[in-house]
DNA sequence: TCCTTACGAACGAACGTTCGTTTGTGATAG
DNA sequence: CTATCACAAACGAACGTTCGTTCGTAAGGA
């Protein structure tokens, strides 16, 4: 019942794999065949154009990225620890989903003026979460009074987004540890 | 005497203004001409190849960043200081040239596998500038034993070049504070 | 039989780059 | 002073290639 052929999600898939790889101008329609072993042309009995591919695969970045923080978010607990579950979705999100996250971080930038203020209004709305958390902590005292939220959301996302630019699976540190080096680091400058 | 025609210098600020704003595939060295008043074609009584100018903004940046950071370990005092040193002086860099640094960061891995490689070479040095004042910290006994210098060190260096896709000079958080507030999250994680 | 998938030729536009030519400017010679 | 010269800077046409995309057609599974 495996089909042979290539499906829209497979071209969507390529898209974001080589988009990540090579960037969204860098990547060539004929390139993208290349990949999936058919020509340029043939790409367009799956998809309507070039920009269409970008805004799939960057608004499924979007969509993991918030269903991450909903799922956080919906857990009960002391701030801390709800940090602590934003801090382990977002790395599970990066590290499950590698292309396209590149590609959300990365090429949203390269989409029309329309999608690409949708995008950024996506990611304000996520690092909205991570403040309200902070906020919150801050407000019931398990957090210094001093804190910025705004900024202390900011630093820790920083942290969170670069983590493609040079984590390797295959490396000495795995993912639990990674996300609890991560969440030390940011709630270390929150303790008061 | 100032020329009314451009130099060579003009060409490449203005190549990285455009290629951190566009990225380098989606610059045209039409784009380029039209930055500077003029055609395309005659960016090439100035530059060698589109690729060249890649090159050359990317290496500045490089030797900004190394500057800066032999600068701060020349300076002497307890490793906290000198961590604060490598972060103001990295922050100095970003604010203070913005459009290299953004090329330097987001477009140098559209170099050439050989450049490509030797800026890999320059950003490793860099870190090992931060890794050594951590692991220098961590031996004095100033920090704590148990923290991971390279991976502190990929942390801060994660905040410190995120900072040019969020900081706005205009905005509420001035020079300083930003200084200040980096280094109190970075050193935070630090202290025992 | 229809519908999806893929082909492959073709389109016009844009790409990086080359080249012969023109233009402006500063120095030099008369 | 002015005429001449050299040279860098810029032009603008043109090159060969690649780009994203269109279209008519063929093949094959439901």
């Amino acid at each position: 019942m495996v089909s042979v052929r290539n499906t829209r999600q497979d071209v969507v898939e390529a898209a974001g794999r080589l988009f990540a790889e090579k960037g969204y101008h860098g990547t060539s329609m004929r390139d993208l065949g290349r990949e999936l072993g058919l020509l340029g042309s043939s790409l367009y009995a799956h998809v309507e154009s070039k920009q269409d591919l970008l805004v799939h695969v960057v608004e499924e970045g979007a969509r993991l990225f918030q269903a991450s923080a909903a799922a956080a978010l919906a857990t009960v607990g002391a701030p801390g620890g709800q940090l602590r579950q934003l801090i382990a979705g977002h790395i599970g999100v990066v590290l499950d989903n590698r292309d396209v996250v590149r590609t959300y971080l990365n090429e949203a930038r390269m989409l029309d003026a329309e999608h690409r203020s949708r995008v950024i209004a996506a990611r304000d709305a996520y690092e909205q979460a991570f403040r309200q958390v902070i906020a919150a902590g801050v407000s019931d005292g398990s957090f210094r009074s001093d804190v910025d939220p705004k900024l202390h959301s900011i630093f820790t996302l920083s942290i969170l987004n670069a983590i493609e630019r040079w984590y390797r699976p295959e490396g000495r540190v795995g993912r639990d540890r990674l996300v609890d080096e991560v969440s030390d680091f940011a709630l270390a400058a929150l303790k008061r």
